[in-house]
DNA sequence: GTCTATATATCGATAGAC
DNA sequence: GTCTATCGATATATAGAC
């Protein structure tokens, strides 16, 4: 066993660096950035305080390194799926696919953590916007481009419209815990948003 | 002059707290809440940090009391006029209304410092809830209601979807400082906006 | 009410022994 | 790489003199 780790050195170290990533996930999407300590990262990943140091140059850049990660991976989640079939059927499952995301903590969590941070740190909001919501946007408008039965006067207009609708849905409903003071079903959305789509 | 402080001790020590606020209101909405210590809002107000002890409990006090007063005051600002005239005017002005915060940095602020206490502030989000954003649903729904020109089958959830649809897009060009990587005019958007509702 | 001083705690980051 | 110890800065909240 030794042997084989001394055969590989270089994986090792890129392990440990995801080790760390790993550790400091559960700890920043909870507490937020200025609460989550060098020191609970080091506990949680499982590795000494001085460790963190030797594999990212400050609290700063190990942050930065988990953003970007985490983006990337909430875009192939939601939006890389190639969107076929009929408009109205294409629309209703991408929305359910996107406010599905209500039921995961993390992604509510994560959209909070950039939030707070964004006056601070607005290369987060970069990483944040040019990783996630403009490939999002993107890959909506240029479906609903394509899909000339729909005839839509202004596609990308329009696919902001349906995110914003959707995304603002989870923010006020889970991000800020208005479930029990203003309820409605996400169904009940998703139907008026597809009608005023779809059918005009 | 002193006499006149003495006829009106209590109104004097009103003002006191007013002065508080006003000094801890922009340290509050520009650096968050961690960010902001107790020194600085004492030397942002001019008053010692023992005074704001006998005026507050503590610093979350202070920041409630402070939250309720802004909430209150930006639901009068943007949605307190009464909805009259032709539908797609009333809806016109009230999106460009809603847009225009987008000009006013203290309301971007807002959001984003709403948002990241969210998590471990439940009570500012149900502050946030019951005197901006649950007011603010119910009025545009009840004119949606009354506007039988219209012939809107549900209400709230075109309520829902045209507040979120303006509020997201306030979110990512200018809270995410989106503005420059994915730049769209506000008109645009509201004109698609109030064509979904209007003609269907 | 105001000032200064302080108790107590935690933070990011570093240093040294092993 | 691991541990412990620590530096310097900053925070909330309080105490005492005036």
């Amino acid at each position: 066993m030794n042997q084989i780790k001394n055969y590989q050195p270089h994986q090792k170290q890129i392990n440990k660096a995801e080790q760390i990533l790993n550790g400091a996930r559960p700890e920043f999407l909870r507490h937020g950035y200025d609460c989550t300590s060098m020191d609970k990262i080091a506990k949680s990943a499982g590795v000494s305080k001085q460790t963190l140091y030797s594999h990212f140059c400050d609290k700063d850049g190990l942050f930065t390194a988990l953003v970007e990660r985490i983006a990337a991976e909430k875009f192939r989640m939601v939006w890389s799926q190639p969107l076929q079939g009929k408009p109205d059927q294409v629309l209703r499952s991408l929305a359910q696919r996107v406010l599905n995301n209500i039921n995961d903590p993390e992604y509510v969590c994560f959209i909070r953590l950039i939030t707070a941070e964004s006056a601070k740190r607005p290369d987060l909001c970069e990483i944040f916007l040019s990783n996630l919501v403009q490939p999002a946007i993107t890959h909506l408008t240029q479906y609903l481009e394509t899909c000339e039965e729909l005839n839509i006067k202004d596609p990308e207009a329009t696919a902001r419209i349906f995110v914003g609708a959707l995304i603002h849905f989870m923010i006020i409903q889970e991000l800020l815990q208005g479930k029990k003071l203003m309820p409605m079903e996400a169904e009940r959305l998703i139907d008026n948003l597809i009608d005023m789509i779809v059918n005009r």
